[in-house]
RNA sequence: GUGUUCGUAGCUCAGUUGGAUAGAGCAACGGCCUUCUAAGCCGUGGGUCGGGGGUUCGAAUCCCUUCGAGCACGCCA
């Protein structure tokens, strides 16, 4: 089904070309003066200059053409040349009573179907995820849920950190403490424990310390880096060990995103493209595009165009040993051979930005993508405190994204107790959900590529444009939904009416929006759009509710149309929420 | 130094790709609950869109310049 602003344009559009004039200067977009008009047309001002004309001579020849249809009930011609449009209200619900019964509300793909492979820029493993880890999580679990949304087969992977030095850094410092065991006795035959010899909270606290030491100390630093190369070249008792620290942290993470309602297709990791980096390697050498350079191989990505200095993309140290790079190149190739995507996204924060072009640069020049696949960096900016600093507590340390989801939904929790009176269970469920939405909403809602302040006494105080307040639409719309069921009405075979009043029409122009919006959410892969139209259509909810009695209305056919349009509001609400991945309760 | 992102109300953010009088929320103040959930609704105050120039019928938006902030710039990830 066409959109609604395609269908006013066109109509615009004849009403240009019968006055003589392109159609295309019929473009319509939605007034950015709601007091005078809600639709407008800029296009006489636009054709102005071409056709030597007084704009506002333009405006008002098409406008005596447009009165001829019944489209609009009002059009004027306003200086200095535009067309203000009000919609009929019979157009308005014919239009909403077909979204109504189309498949996706109306919303259909402008193009075909794509395969789409999300990189969440993984964690990397035995450290513990704090807010930085917020933003990959949430912005993919949405963006993953709109390309779904729109057709598209999407798969995520998690993409872990599980092969770099802080593995062996782990290992060492582990050698350090229990020397004893049989991981670091390398005539050791037998099998090896199958529990792991550490649990979650000490590997947490084992990595740092480590990292710290090989900052200061030089030799300590060497030992662990022999220790990755130990791993990675398949010593027996280090993979054994490896297998330990996997197991532990992926159990936390799986936990961890849980609580985040975050799910990913693939847990796959550099881990994995580590047998292909050779031949990969390889590849390049033969195709001529990796040469030595200070005893590194590098591939050069430098271009004419190029405004700035792009160093060339680094594919193996000059010790020879495998980096970032090479890993994320040789998971291309891995996914290219595998999975054949059209697009592949990756969501890492923008301090990459220079990094990541490097990388698909070099992934196109060394063929390992076709010329037509896509390769898109989400890059989105960082989370601050209220001082507009990198998060942290209060004591200044990390936040552990554990420990602050908890604290958003305690708060949450408290809040509800201090409400209605329920059972403190369900306060407890309703509290996890809300405090969910406060999360994703807060997050959401700003532009990814932003930075934005995790505050959060306003994340929880949820008041004005919060998740909360999103909930808190449906929950009511829900509640009135009930009661008109309980009362033991249907509203079967009713249709959405005109409307009635100013609040009514407005929650119905809102309604309209949905398709458009949609796309382009999908366009730019962008939830922050639809967290600005769920907004919108809470207010225009929210002044209808305030001004129309609904329960009481005493005609049965004006009531069981306005059950239909609060049915439609609600499961485009749903929808979107469900895009942005939380879910309402039944009450709150 | 080079590049890059950004600068909008006291605070946090929008701004439909160049349109009319720049919008929300929070905070402040004032109204509205015997009636479908007041986590709501209505209203008041609050702005040289960092500064300066330019492009044009028209600029928060495009160009130049300047000030300020963040970030990145080959062997970390």
């Amino acid at each position: 089904m066409k959109q609604l602003l395609d269908l006013l344009s066109e109509e615009v559009g004849k009403a240009f070309e019968a006055a003589g004039y392109a159609s295309e200067l019929g473009r319509v977009t939605i007034s950015n003066r709601p007091d005078l008009c809600e639709y407008q047309c800029n296009g006489a001002m636009a054709g102005a200059k071409q056709y030597h004309k007084a704009p506002m001579i333009i405006a008002g020849e098409v406008a005596e053409k447009l009165t001829e249809q019944s489209v609009f009930t009002k059009v004027d011609a306003a200086a200095p040349g535009f067309l203000n449009l009000k919609l009929s209200e019979s157009y308005v619900k014919a239009y909403l009573n077909e979204m109504r019964t189309a498949p996706k509300f109306g919303y259909e793909r402008a193009d075909g179907a794509k395969k789409i492979v999300i990189d969440y820029g993984g964690p990397n493993v035995a450290k513990p995820l704090h807010v930085g880890h917020l933003r990959s999580a949430i912005i993919g679990e949405s963006i993953k849920r709109i390309c779904r949304y729109a057709g598209h087969e999407v798969i995520g992977d998690i993409h872990m950190g599980d092969w770099g030095l802080q593995m062996g850094l782990i290992i060492y410092e582990l050698s350090l403490r229990k020397p004893e065991l049989p991981y670091f006795d390398e005539q050791y035959a037998g099998n090896y424990p199958a529990e792991a010899p550490f649990t979650i909270s000490e590997l947490e606290e084992i990595y740092p310390t480590a990292s710290a030491k090989s900052k200061e100390d030089a030799d300590y630093k060497e030992k662990a880096m022999e220790a990755t190369h130990k791993l990675q070249s398949g010593v027996r008792g280090y993979r054994a060990l490896w297998k330990h620290i996997m197991e532990v942290s992926v159990a936390d993470l799986k936990k961890n995103y849980d609580d985040l309602d975050v799910s990913f297709d693939l847990w796959k990791g550099e881990s994995d493209v580590h047998e292909l980096i050779p031949v990969m390697v390889e590849e390049m050498k033969k195709g001529g595009y990796a040469h030595m350079s200070d005893g590194a191989l590098v591939v050069d990505v430098k271009e004419e165009s190029d405004t700035k200095e792009v160093p060339p993309c680094m594919i193996l140290k000059s010790d020879g040993s495998a980096l970032y790079n090479t890993t994320d190149l040789a998971t291309i190739k891995d996914r290219m051979e595998n999975y054949q995507p059209d697009t592949i996204i990756y969501l890492a924060d923008k301090r990459q930005d220079l990094y990541f072009e490097q990388v698909f640069r070099c992934a196109r020049k060394t063929g390992l993508v076709k010329p037509e696949t896509g390769l898109v960096h989400i890059s989105f900016g960082t989370v601050n405190g209220k001082d507009g600093k990198p998060f942290k507590t209060r004591t200044g340390g990390v936040m552990r994204l554990e420990y602050l989801i908890r604290e958003i939904k305690e708060e949450m929790f408290k809040k509800i107790m201090e409400g209605h009176a329920e059972s403190e269970e369900e306060a407890r469920a309703t509290a996890d959900i809300v405090g969910l939405s406060a999360i994703k909403y807060g997050d959401l809602s700003n532009q990814a590529a932003k930075d934005y302040i995790f505050d959060v006494d306003r994340f929880t105080s949820f008041e004005g444009d919060t998740g909360p307040y999103i909930l808190y639409t449906i929950v009511r719309i829900k509640s009135i939904l009930t009661k008109y069921a309980e009362s033991g009405k249907q509203p079967e075979g009713a249709k959405i009416g005109e409307a009635k009043s100013a609040s009514e029409k407005a929650l119905m122009l809102a309604l309209t929006g949905f398709p458009a919006m949609i796309a382009g959410a999908v366009e730019e892969l962008a939830p922050h759009r639809v967290c600005a139209y769920i907004y919108d259509l809470s207010n225009a909810f929210n002044r209808f509710y305030h001004e129309t009695k609904i329960l009481t209305e005493t005609d049965a056919e004006t009531q069981a149309s306005w059950i239909v349009l609060l049915m439609l509001t609600k499961d485009i609400l749903e929808v979107c929420i469900e895009l942005l991945g939380f879910e309402a309760p039944e009450r709150m």
